[in-house]
DNA sequence: TAGATTGTTAATCGATTAACAATC
DNA sequence: TAGATTGTTAATCGATTAACAATC
C-alpha cells in the first residue's frame, strides 16, 4: 500500500509540513465526496485559503509530480502525503495526566483510528490511580519509565498542569519517547532529537481573545485568489 | 486592575501574538514560583527556547518599557499581556459538536477559570441532545442561531467531524459569535471580520510524526543563548 | 492546435537576529 | 563610576507571492 519513497530534499521546513496536514485532510475529504480523480493547485488554495503558488511550492517537496491542463491526481497525491507524514504509521502513545482533558484525549477514538494508538494513561496523584478510562486503567506517574521501555512507546502526550509540564517532559525523554506533544499551558524545552508539538488550547482561546478585542484594526491573512 | 492601555503599534504580528501568550504563561508561574520582581529578556529567552532579541523586539509591541540592568518588573508585565490577549476578559462560549472531545472540553474548568465560560452545548445528533454535561444540557444544533442572538455569545468552538465543520461555521458565523477556535480536521474559511483560529490535535500529531520519521535528517529550530 | 496548469526561478515581503547607543 | 540590560536600527534569513517557460 504504502510505496517507499522518500521525500526530495531532506528537510521540509515546519510552515510547509504543517499545510501538509491540511492537504492531507482536504484531499481524504475531497475523494469521497464527489469522487475527483484530480485536483488543482487552484481547488486546494481556495479551500484553503492560500495562493496556488504557495500549494505548488510546498508541493514541490514531496516527490510527486502533478499534471499539467489536470492538476494533481487525489489518490496518488494522499498516499505520498500519507507517506510523508507517516499517516500510515501505527505510533505506540501515552497520555501523562488523567484531567479533563487528559482523559478526554485517551477516550478519543479517532487518534487510534489514525494510527495514534493510546496504549497507557498515567498520573502521579493517586486519587486518579487505577480509575478506568475507556479500556485502560490509569497507571502511577512512577511506572512511565518502565512502561514506555518496554512497550517501545513512540509519543509522550503531556497534559498535566502548567507546572509540572517540564519534569513530565524530562522523565518521558529519559524513558526514550520519540516525540512529545505538549498540551500544558507551559512550554517545553527538548534535545534536538525529541521533537515537541506545542498544541495548547488556552494558548490558541487567547490568541483568539486578542484578535477579537482588536478586530477593527487587525488585517486577515487569508487572500482569496 | 485592568488599567486601560492600548497597545502601542495597532497591529501586532500573528507570530507575536503566539509568543505573548507563552510570555503570559510563563511570567504567571514564574511570578508565583519564586516572587522574584524582575524578570530578563535572557531568562524569557531561556525559558521559552527564544533568543533574548526576538524577546525584546516582541515585547517592544506593547506599551510597557523594561528598565535597563533589571528588566521586566514581572507584575506589571503580566498586567499589560494580559490586557493585550484579554486574559482579563470574561467571553461568552459555545461547544458545537458532544462528541469526546467537545465534552471534554465542555467539562473542562481550566477554561472558565481563564475567562472563556462556557454557557452551552450542541449536536445535531438526537441520540445526545438532552444528555448532561457538567451543569450544561446538550441542545440541538438548530438552536444555535437563537442562543448566540439571545446570549451575546463571543465564541464557538468547532468540534464535529470534517464534513461539518465548514457548514456549522457558517451557522455560527450568521448567528453573529465574534471569533471561532476550530478543533475540527478540516479548515475554516470565515469573513474578515470572524477571526478563526486553527486547533487541531489530529494535524499537531501527523506533525510530530512527520517530524519523528524523518529525524535525522530534521534540524531544530530552537535556540540556545 | 490552443489553452490550462504545472514546476521553478526571481522578486517581494515579513520575521528573526545581530549590534550597539542609550540608560539605569 | 562601571557594567548590565534595555529599545531600536540595520542586516540577515526564510517564507510567500508573482511571473513565466515548459508541457500535457
Amino acid at each position: 500500500m504504502c510505496t517507499m519513497k522518500r521525500t526530495k530534499s531532506s528537510v521540509i521546513p515546519a510552515s510547509v509540513v504543517r499545510r501538509l496536514t491540511e492537504y492531507l485532510a482536504f484531499t481524504q475529504t475531497f475523494g469521497n465526496e464527489n469522487g475527483d480523480q484530480w485536483v488543482s493547485s487552484q481547488e486546494l488554495a481556495q479551500a484553503l485559503g492560500l495562493t496556488s503558488s504557495t500549494v505548488r511550492q510546498d508541493l514541490s517537496h514531496i516527490d510527486f509530480s502533478g499534471i499539467s491542463k489536470r492538476g494533481y491526481h487525489v489518490r496518488g497525491l494522499l498516499g505520498v502525503l500519507e507517506d510523508t507524514l507517516g499517516a500510515n504509521t501505527i505510533w505506540k502513545v501515552i497520555v501523562v495526566g488523567a484531567g479533563n482533558l487528559g482523559v478526554a484525549i485517551a477516550q478519543n477514538d479517532e487518534f487510534r483510528e489514525r494510527g495514534f494508538n493510546i496504549i497507557g494513561v498515567f498520573d502521579k496523584d493517586d486519587a486518579k490511580v487505577g480509575r478506568q478510562v475507556g479500556t485502560l486503567k490509569v497507571q502511577n506517574s512512577s511506572a512511565i519509565k518502565e512502561f514506555v521501555s518496554e512497550q517501545g512507546v513512540d509519543i509522550g502526550i503531556v497534559a498535566v498542569p502548567p507546572g509540572a509540564a517540564q519534569t513530565v517532559a524530562d522523565v518521558l525523554i529519559a524513558s526514550g519517547v520519540h516525540g512529545i506533544l505538549n498540551l500544558s499551558l507551559s512550554h517545553i524545552i527538548t534535545p534536538e532529537n525529541v521533537p515537541v508539538i506545542e498544541a495548547r488550547l488556552t494558548c490558541s482561546l487567547l490568541e483568539l481573545s486578542h484578535r477579537i478585542k482588536f478586530a477593527k484594526t487587525a488585517k486577515r491573512s487569508v487572500p482569496r485568489e
